[in-house]
DNA sequence: CACGATTGTATCGTGCACGATATATTATAC
DNA sequence: GTATAATATATCGTGCACGATACAATCGTG
């Protein structure tokens, strides 16, 4: 393909990429609305309805963010009572995150929410292609890291 | 897969396309710096280099984004002067949107970005994988449109 | 054991994204 | 033609992302 043509949008990988994330984004939301919270805070549950008690930077390994975005994050989740955030006492530099009731509550409200989603594309996008979807990003993912 | 599978970090489409959104954008971001452009400016260079004197609305279509991002984005590509915004004398609720000689001139700049990212993943991510990546993205893109 | 390096978190500033709302201009209906 | 609806952009507030920097706790080395 000629130079002048690779810089068009169409030609671009990076514009879908970042289209379709925030796409995605949008469609979580009114689901995630019902539990009050946002998109990076589910990430964030998920990864703790998985394993609890992690500090910040255990998160921000499984998720690739940095503590500049998670303590502000954390923060916001520590006053809606879905997490709580203590000093280690073994290494008193880590905060650990845990959490609460209402957070650990919160997994039933949202065991349902991937399938619904699923269900809502399986007509025009088959299982089939989320999946090599899922795996060529994976992939990417680890070429970029 | 089991409901509770499906809630894991590890299964969820959106986790990875989240991830590999934001870093594409940061591996175009020393090669945007030379520019003096962040990656939401280039994206709308590149819709101008292509056709350019849009309106903020035709600019939103092609990017799938609202006038509250690109009112403010596009005020500080104007202090940067790279572009140049009008009212329509036709339309007066229409702002139009030209590159200036500046902004024109990146393009030069420009040209050599997508080759340099492909060149640098082309060996653990083959062109055709890319191109594969695409497609399904953009047929996600549609079917959530 | 002292002191420089490393690690873990926090703070600051800037730039997106986007829902909600406002405002001005043009189109439409009667 | 005037009231009303639709359209185009702008404004406001909130929540990410992230580079740069700060700071305290711990580690490593002589």
């Amino acid at each position: 393909m000629k130079v002048e043509a690779l810089l068009q949008l169409d030609n671009q990988l990076c514009f879908p990429l970042y289209a379709a994330s925030r796409m995605v984004t949008k469609l979580y939301q009114p689901l995630l609305e019902k539990l009050d919270i946002t998109y990076p805070q589910y990430l964030i549950l998920v990864v703790l309805w998985e394993s609890d008690a992690l500090t910040v930077n255990e998160i921000g390994k499984k998720l690739m963010l940095e503590t500049n975005t998670l303590t502000p994050l954390l923060k916001r989740m520590e006053i809606k009572d879905i997490i709580k955030r203590t000093r280690s006492k073994i290494d008193e530099r880590q905060v650990i995150i845990k959490l609460t009731d209402k957070g650990s509550s919160l997994k039933q409200q949202a065991l349902c929410i991937p399938t619904e989603l699923l269900e809502g594309v399986k007509g025009q996008f088959p299982l089939e292609r989320v999946d090599r979807l899922k795996n060529d990003l994976k992939a990417l993912l680890e070429v970029l890291t």
